[in-house]
DNA sequence: ATAAAGTCTCCACTAACAGGAGAGTAAAGG
DNA sequence: CCTTTACTCTCCTGTTAGTGGAGACTTTAT
């Protein structure tokens, strides 16, 4: 399969495409007459994997890892299972600090009249020293 | 003031302070005889507010709109309300899919022994058509 | 035969810095 | 005064995960 076909059938653009092919992440055979990457289903099927796993928020890192994982047959799932709660708390982590964010904003913003005077409490949030570390 | 008691000042590192200056967010004046940066106790002010802003997720052009708009003293409480309404829906977007995509692994993570055996679900739903888009 | 579409490599760019090399300057101790 | 340590400078590279474009070649369609 060419490099268009394999990019439709896993929902990745050409681009992204031959950049994990230029990182390793999978490794297509070469046309050897016009230099054309070739890739096989099980190609196609990695790029699915990787697709979904990035959706989930794994780095392409942790996506080599899993598809290792993945690829082992003697695997456990104990390993998977660690990564992907490890990538819970991550997330939880990131929940908190946006929603804390999210709290200060809105109360910056309810303290403002949002009008054509110049007097703004956000603004005043932000140079003086209240909200200091 | 050098450029590492400015850095104490502000609660910022020497390399950030000395990259806000390369991209013209501060523009500290210079020492001629050592070429050293010196900087004003405005420019300190100016760090601290950008240190904040940024906490408060806003990205260095954000963190140049609303400075120029606090220097601006015929400007309106409009503008900066409006960007930071727009920056708490911004918040709420990541919130949502951050929310979504925890669910979606927790759930994987409900299914999955996490034992030493190879049967993994969560392996499963990555390799699987379960979740395409 | 020609034109359009696909593919190739290589380079530059993104955001917001961090790390390090190598050189010059300043402050502190003896 | 001299030396050591600390500070500052510039320049370069690397980070993440790709995206965009140029210029050249190949394949497909008309």
């Amino acid at each position: 399969m060419k490099i268009g076909l394999v990019a439709k059938l896993s929902n990745l653009t050409v681009k992204t495409v031959r950049y994990y092919a230029d990182i390793n992440i999978v490794n297509p055979g070469r046309n050897p007459k016009t230099g054309y990457r070739s890739y096989s289903s099980d190609d196609v099927a990695k790029l699915q994997f990787i697709r979904k796993a990035r959706q989930f928020n794994f780095s392409i890192d942790e996506c080599r890892e899993l598809l290792s994982l993945y690829q082992d047959k003697n695997r456990s799932s104990k390993e998977v299972k660690r990564l992907t709660m490890e990538k819970i708390l991550e997330i939880d982590t990131k929940l908190e600090e946006l929603n804390s964010l999210k709290n200060q904003l809105k109360h910056l913003v309810s303290n403002c009249q949002g009008n054509d005077r110049p007097d703004c409490p956000i603004l005043d949030a932000l140079s003086n020293d209240s909200l200091s570390v």
